[in-house]
DNA sequence: TCAATTGTGGGTAAAAGTGGCAAAAAGTGT
DNA sequence: ACACTTTTTGCCACTTTTACCCACAATTGA
């Protein structure tokens, strides 16, 4: 569904345009209802179409209320997740409250993500790219600390 | 499907011809529709038809959201990814954002890998290959750290 | 040598992104 | 309750980028 990265500005009032090569696509899928909400292991936004979103939602409640993390979760992720609708120009306005926890400012980066999309900043999106890369390339090479799932990945 | 390595000339707009011989199959296998995206493991990009492509990030997107490493797999390959249309002159255009990744100038090598495509700056794709023909060699007769997969290739 | 096919370059038109402005709505204070 | 202030939302116009198209150059094969 999604995929890719763009370059978006973000204007004076904290809104950020959706790239014309979703819109359609938001339109059918979810009728343009977004929610937004903190990324639970990174600096960023998340961005999902509303079933997409209701479906995470329904798995974490699911949760055994002893579960410590998933508590925490669904309190710090859920809890502040907000509705979104993308406008009348294909633009959507990020709450101000979120801002903060990605560090936002004009310049954003928008990441596909398959069903969903993340809203970095550019500094922290060209930071975590970085870091990553080195990262990942020692962690293959660790063949111990890898999953079945991503051992198995033919490509 | 695809195979051999072809040296091709990317132009001032960053744009690269695609070799005749892929042509009409390009045009079959996936109305000349393409993904472009990096290669996390070595310096260079990785060209897929769609159809290729789509299964790919359906394994991908099915991993668990704990899985780091396929996270991170995850955020930088398919959030990078492009989609690409061969234009009327069979070429396509190289993002660029991507090419900084794969150090692209102006002569680029375009090998094939059976399902995909990859896409090298010519200094990249000779010192690759003169690394590896040394430390190939050597872990060929190392016969421990051989996966069994490999040991069992009938040739 | 000429013709046909492939490779290369550039110009133009259309579309997408960005920022500003104005109108409407909500909130506040008197 | 009304008027004024402040924020929000929708609209429009400008600028920049991208993609498409056409023409020319180069190379290959007959």
């Amino acid at each position: 569904m999604f995929r890719g990265s763009d370059p978006i500005n973000m204007d004076a009032k904290g809104r950020m345009a959706i790239p014309t090569r979703y819109r359609d696509l938001l339109d059918e899928v979810c009728a343009s209802e977004l929610v937004i909400t903190i990324d639970m292991k990174s600096p960023c936004l998340t961005l999902s179409p509303l079933p997409e979103w209701k479906k995470f939602e329904q798995k974490v409640a699911a949760l055994p209320a002893m579960d410590d993390l998933g508590e925490m979760l669904s309190r710090f992720v859920v809890g502040q997740a907000k509705d979104l609708q993308v406008d009348g120009s294909g633009r959507i306005l990020i709450p101000t409250e979120l801002r903060g926890y990605a560090a936002l400012d004009k310049k954003l980066v928008l990441v596909g993500r398959t069903q969903r999309l993340e809203i970095w900043s550019e500094a922290n999106w060209n930071a975590e790219r970085e870091k990553s890369q080195a990262n990942y390339r020692a962690m293959l090479l660790d063949k111990e600390s890898m999953s079945d799932a991503l051992k198995n990945l033919s490509w």
